[in-house]
DNA sequence: ACCTGAACACCGTTCAAGT
DNA sequence: ACCTGAACACCGTTCAAGT
């Protein structure tokens, strides 16, 4: 007959998100993650396939959290207004769960690599916005220039790479203002 | 009296740094490094302090890298061409040394910290050419959203995180000019 | 079905011992 | 001064054995 399962996957993952925050990528190891679940490492291979499993579901996890922060970040104002909502958002979520983040979108294994659907899920608010300003034809290539232009500040600002000072949040602000300045986007002044 | 030592410093990096592009960083293993050399791991130890210790010396000679294809960028041309040129110079390094690029801009102990001199010298092309188009008040700020922009776009390309397809490098190259009208500047057409 | 302890092939690092 | 082998405390993962 069947035991009750002492842990869960959901369990799981939470002890390694936790561990991957506190001590980094390279402090969740399998035996810790099952120390910290009071079972024994092998145990974690009912729940996951290795190692790098365990690591696709926590980076699948946090790319739906930052997806709910990106969707909640386009609710009102108009597509600039909303441009400076989901670069906060991201920073935001960034600033939150730094390590998670760098997991994210980070140089990583086939095997750890998250479905597309679900980083193309993340994106969709972002290529939405961008859809209200561009003509079709443009909306990939200029929604990866904002993407890639806040993605820039937040990696930089979460790995402590500005190291000349400043105010790199106001500057990502500045560059969203430069871009749709650049596009020639006029905005509503009651809209913002 | 003294051996010849059969190992260097040089020698110890080179191997690493051939290592990290190979098998990723996780791969640089000090016991790796020792069989490659021909030597046991202790004896590294007499060369670099420690794993991170080792892992700052490839950043720094990457960084040094770096620095060089950035000056080599701005030989010629208007501040817009120069642009153009570091952006090329700086994708250019990333590509053809993805794992060091990740290791150099991610984050990352600060015993792996490279010095901050030798980073503000990989940067000092840009911020040089940046402050020929922008008032001196605001060469920082917008150095920072070149910089940002420029390894967002990098470091998503090397990570292979542009999963909607496109033209990645073209985006790049289409943000710049955007910064660049956003910014108001014209450029004189004989100079391009 | 789920968990365990023992085992295997790895790590980084230390250290006494050699030359 | 430089290198070694042995050792310590770790890894991920497999597997026979238990319930």
């Amino acid at each position: 007959m069947p035991h009750n399962p002492r842990i869960s996957l959901d369990a799981v993952l939470a002890a390694a998100r936790d561990l991957l925050e506190t001590r980094g990528a390279e402090g969740v190891t399998m035996r810790e993650v099952a120390r910290r679940l009071g079972v024994s490492a092998p145990s974690l291979y009912f729940h996951v396939e290795s190692r790098d499993d365990l690591l696709r579901g926590v980076i699948t996890a946090g790319l739906r959290e930052l997806e709910a922060g990106q969707v909640a970040a386009t609710t009102a104002g108009s597509p600039g207004a909303a441009l400076h909502a989901l670069a906060d958002a991201y920073l935001a979520f960034a600033s939150a769960n730094p390590a998670l983040y760098s997991l994210i979108m980070g140089p990583c294994p086939e095997e750890r690599m998250a479905d597309g659907e679900v980083a193309a899920a993340a994106s969709a608010p972002l290529l939405r916005t961008v859809g209200e300003i561009v003509p079709p034809g443009r909306v990939l290539a200029i929604s990866q220039v904002f993407w890639a232009l806040v993605h820039g500040f937040t990696s930089l600002i979460i790995a402590e790479q500005f190291r000349l000072g400043g105010d790199p949040p106001a500057a990502m602000h500045e560059a969203v203002d430069l871009l749709l300045a650049g596009l020639g986007v006029v905005e509503d002044p009651r809209s913002r």
